[in-house]
Order: structure tokens, then sequence, then C-alpha cells
DNA sequence: CGAGTCGTTGAACGGAATCAATCGTCGTGG
DNA sequence: CCACGACGATTGATTCCGTTCAACGACTCG
């Protein structure tokens, strides 16, 4: 993550928050940077039919809209979905210490081209018709889904939760995974 | 894109490839950094239970495996799905070059954090059920589709060619989408 | 001219969503 | 401390709609 790489003079703040709060609505201006330390975060965008939809929700290590460090204002509104603790920091002296710093900036190209790695292989994820088979190549492609309820599991990759738990247990009445405390696996044939 | 930016001292290759070629395999060395100009590229990973999963479909405009900048080995295969022109830049040269130049870099960041707000959104508009709904998200959002055939849009937003084709004229005899000439436009209600 | 692809429509089936109910746990406040 | 509410995990029954398989016309490209 971006946190630990940053220097202590950017002024960090942390703040908690409870479930329904906003942490930015649409329109606000961009004057920081927000990453989840804990919790969830839901991010919805007004669209101009007036039909709200989810954009992203963000879960414990990712960053809020990253995109914003290039704009002005929201292009979303932030919703907090559970409760959770978030940390942020001023866009001005964020970009302004990337800019002094090639190796921070290297680094979070790095951090970016992995997340769309991983994006793009969830996209192609999302794709696979079968629950099974769903579940499968997200086990396969060690999908980081470690910390995450087997409900946020279910968000994740398209499908219900109650889904998620019929399934499982036919893979594992299969053979086909194993379960300990919470944490799947697959079972190597 | 990126490939704007990048001075001709870079030494970019143009190749051409007929469909079912490879660019690169799995595991090669990372000599060279690849963009698609035209036609379209599966990246396919073989995983360890010896499935492979497809990663990625790759169109006009987009990177192949960026991430392959950090990395030494591809960690997928791209395979031609179509007769595709790419255009090619020295990994070294490349890295160089980024770091001796902060705005470089910079727009870079840019790219790859719309990059993700684009990945991040698609991957919303996949969790929606029903195609109805999810076509006028798609439209909505205005997710990028321009230029893409109608079979294409239906593999990026998950659904078969002929759902999307049956929801099209669904969608249509309902007045709210119009298509001239293959351009989908919402009817602003 | 033929192969390949896109766009389109039809019919049938299967499986995922949906609604509903239950149980256990955890945190919170009275 | 206990009651209550919130939430995760789980299972059941039913409905619906997206996939699948199939077929066809139009078009392009070699």
């Amino acid at each position: 993550m971006i946190i630990g790489h940053l220097p202590h003079l950017l002024t960090p703040k942390t703040l908690q928050f409870q479930k329904g709060g906003w942490v930015f609505t649409q329109g606000d201006a961009v004057n920081r940077i927000y990453y989840v330390v804990r919790g969830r975060i839901k991010l919805v965008r007004n669209t101009e039919q007036g039909v709200p939809i989810i954009i992203h929700i963000a879960y414990a290590g990712e960053g809020l809209a990253e995109a914003s460090l290039f704009s002005d204002q929201y292009h979303c509104s932030a919703q907090v979905d559970a409760n959770t603790e978030v940390i942020s920091f001023s866009k001005g002296e964020l970009l302004d210490y990337l800019y002094q710093n090639p190796d921070a900036m290297m680094d979070l190209i790095k951090q970016l081209t992995h997340q769309v790695r991983d994006l793009r292989m969830l996209n192609e994820i999302k794709s696979i018709y079968h629950a099974k088979d769903r579940i499968l190549a997200c086990l396969s492609a060690q999908t980081p889904i470690s910390g995450l309820s087997l409900k946020d599991i279910a968000q994740k990759i398209g499908m219900t939760h109650e889904t998620l738990y019929r399934t499982l247990r036919i893979l594992e009445n299969e053979n086909k995974i194993t379960r300990q405390d919470g944490k799947l696996a697959l079972v190597n044939q």
C-alpha cells in the first residue's frame, strides 16, 4: 500500500465513521485523498438519469477514488457501509511529495499496475457463468480475498451469498475445496 | 495513452499478428512492453491445477500486462484473437525514461488511476444481475465501448451476444435506448 | 466463390436470484 | 448483567431469465 511509504510530514489524519456516514459526496472539492484502514465503503454515483449506481465497494487496504488525485471534484459519493476507519492525506502535499520523489512515484506505479492486473482478472472471473466454475477460478487465480467474510466474497465475485454458501457446500462434498475456520483452499487434485 | 508521450528514442517496434499467434507466453523473460494498436488479444494464465483461465481481453489502446514492468517473467500468455497490430517498447528503456522524467511518471499514474476507476466501475456493472439493468447501467456510466462490436460489448459486460441482441431489441421497443448505425445511446427520459 | 465472422432470432433447459426462516454471535445500552 | 438488535451463516422452495444449441442472412476478405 501507498501508506507505508509516505513520510509523516504529509500530516495524515485518521477518521472514524459509523455506518451510513459520508466520507465525501459527489461534487465536493477534492482536498484530501482517502484510504480504508478498516471496514467497508461504498462508492456511489448519481447519474444524469437519476438512477444511482454503485461504482465500487472498497475494503481495508484500498484507496478511495485515487483518480480524484487529478480532478477538482469527486465524481461520486463515498458512503460508509460498516463501522470504518479511514486515513487521509492532503491532495496537494501528496502530489508535491510524489513529484519530488521518483522512487515513490515508481512505487505507486507498481501498485497501480498490480491493481489493474487484479481488477482485470476479477473482471474475467465475473464473466464465468456457473457458480462452481467461478469460485474455482477465483481460488485458482489467487484473487485477494483473505480477511473478507463470505458475504463480502460473494459480493466481490458477483453472486448472492446464498449461492456462494450452497456452492461451497457442493464443492466441499465433491472434495474440490476445503474449509478450515472460514479459510477456503483448493484441493490439489 | 502512454504511447503519445513517449519520445522516439525509445525505439518502439510495430508488429503484426494473425489470429492464433502468440505475442508472448507464460514464463518468457520480460524484455518488451506491449500495447494493442488494432485488434484483440487474449491474456491466458495456466494455473497449477492445469485449467487455463482467461485473465483479460485487451482491445485497441490497451496495454498488455503493464504489471510486467516490474517482473522478470510474464505470468500469463498473450494469444492473438483477431488480426492485430501491437507496438512494443524495451522494458529497460521505458523504466529508465520514466525514472528520469517525473512528468511522464505522473502522466502514467494519471492514466493508471483512470484505468482503475474504469475497471472498478465495470466490475460493479457486471454484478448487476438482470441484462436490462446491466446494459442501462453500462450506458449511464459512460463505460468506454465505442469502437467495439456488439459481440465485444457483450463479452465486456459479461453476457452472451445473443442476450445482448435480444435485450437491446427490448430496450429499443420500450424507448429506453436508440440505435443509429450501431451506436447505442440512452433516451433521456 | 468460399470461409469466417457478425448480427439476429427461435426453443428449451438449467441454475441462480429471490423471498423467507432459523441459529449463533457480537456489541450496545438500559 | 441481560435483553435486544444487527449481522453473518445457513438451508428451503419457487420463479424467472440468461445460457445454450441451432439455424440463417449479410457482409468482408482473400
